[in-house]
DNA sequence: TTTT
DNA sequence: TTTT
């Protein structure tokens, strides 16, 4: 439920392997870099390139295929939402991070041993069992325990 | 032509009346701040929201439009492209920001003195004549003219 | 779960009331005839529109709401995938149906007397518990139940 | 410039070969055939897959493209719209299609071999110089000719 | 800062 | 069949 449409659609490639972290509740929060290239003529008619680098947040039992699975270079289907945060450190200095929370991910590319998986978040993030146990590479099927809330960073 | 895709959908209300520039090529810049609420339960089941505000950046005949007929409060679909930018202040300081470049721009509800405006980017922001001049409701059609590249803030 | 992404994002009118039928389990369907009109201009500078009517299902709790807060007239944002149907009639000609079945739907323009509803389909259609009974105007939160699999009508 | 969003966002797997015609005025019109599968657990637990084969059609220099790199079994990003027709045969049957009308596409899956290819339809479909010549990978940047209006099939 |  |  909500009032208007958050949606963010990526197809990129990983800059870097999955970073890993666990909520003390024991919830997955997977991070990737993706990097998405346009590319447009200048006035010479020569190609300019301009890369963004999306910071890409996957929760629960989709962090945790996302973990397992993906890795650097590989390339990968993202659907979400754009979450903005504001935070002020010790310096008093605010800081900004501008996050890309994933609803459902697909590894793309197939082919040798690159697996395939692919996921959807349920309505909020879910408990994971022990972290960094085995997980099907394809999920989204058995999201189905509670988490305690406070472990849902958003 | 890119690799990859970064596509936005976006659905929302306008916080505040657009924010017109020109470049000093005459080129419009349009900043709209556009809200989208998302809305979940919490554990003791009470509704939680969260609104994210976006800053979204019309270009050209694009900004015209929007400048011309949108107003604070009003609804509107955005599609476009995620922009992250960093820039270092006098002070030093990075700051970064994050910004939707749209490529396309419908304004929804209709209704009552509402006007109507679809307009879509052409494939690089285009010169628009004389800044402020009389836009048509529904655009897109004559992005024609070429722009000096550096008025392109991107 | 799936290989591949199958999704579609309308933004149109309703040409009627929505339609409203029951399973046998009593899981409410609902189908939305909806306009999306795209134009250009042909060589000779005129205008050439062309109106696409989309066929738009939603199941269970999403499309009681749908019946209850849609009527003919109103724009609405829907999500949803591509369902491709092939029936054989009496008279042993196939016949082929394209349906849009909808994971979101999201009524647009709010003002005066319109309500405002929003939803999304669960993993699968929830049974409702009586049909045509009083439905919040923003759903969602209450997907819980089960139902018998005959009643899913794909 | 349209009244509403009709949108589709496909990632499939080609079925066969693209298919390739041409119109009298020498614009590309390629079909291709693509796979998108659904899955989903019955009630006793089991796997239940569903497949689309959805038909897209890409016009012009994207329809070149399309041509020149695609091949059966390749992985593809498409991102166009939804168009209904209806035809009535010789037979006085009526006879409906849907096709998907391409404004991008992406290959997937880069690597060994696959090539890299990615497109955008300009305004409206493009005179292709002469038909079958070589193509670059990557589109886009030179639609710039004009078509007779006769040649465009919607 | 919007909207319902 | 809608809407502007």
């Amino acid at each position: 439920m909500a009032r208007g449409v958050n949606k963010v659609i990526l197809v990129g490639n990983l800059g870097n392997d999955p970073e890993m972290k666990y909520t003390q509740g024991g919830m997955a929060i997977c991070t990737l870099s993706l990097a998405t290239t346009s590319v447009r003529k200048d006035k010479d008619g020569n190609t300019q390139e301009r890369t963004e680098w999306h910071r890409v947040k996957l929760f629960g039992k989709l962090g945790e295929i996302a973990g397992e699975y993906l890795k650097k270079g590989r390339q990968v289907y993202i659907e979400g939402s754009i979450r903005y945060d504001k935070f002020t450190g010790q310096d008093g200095v605010e800081k900004y991070f501008t996050d890309i929370v994933a609803d459902e991910m697909q590894m793309l590319g197939g082919g040798e041993g690159r697996g395939e998986a692919r996921a959807e978040r349920s309505e909020r993030p879910q408990r994971s069992a022990p972290p960094r146990r085995e997980v099907p590479a394809a999920a989204k099927a058995d999201f189905a325990d509670d988490f305690a809330d406070d472990d849902i960073p958003f």
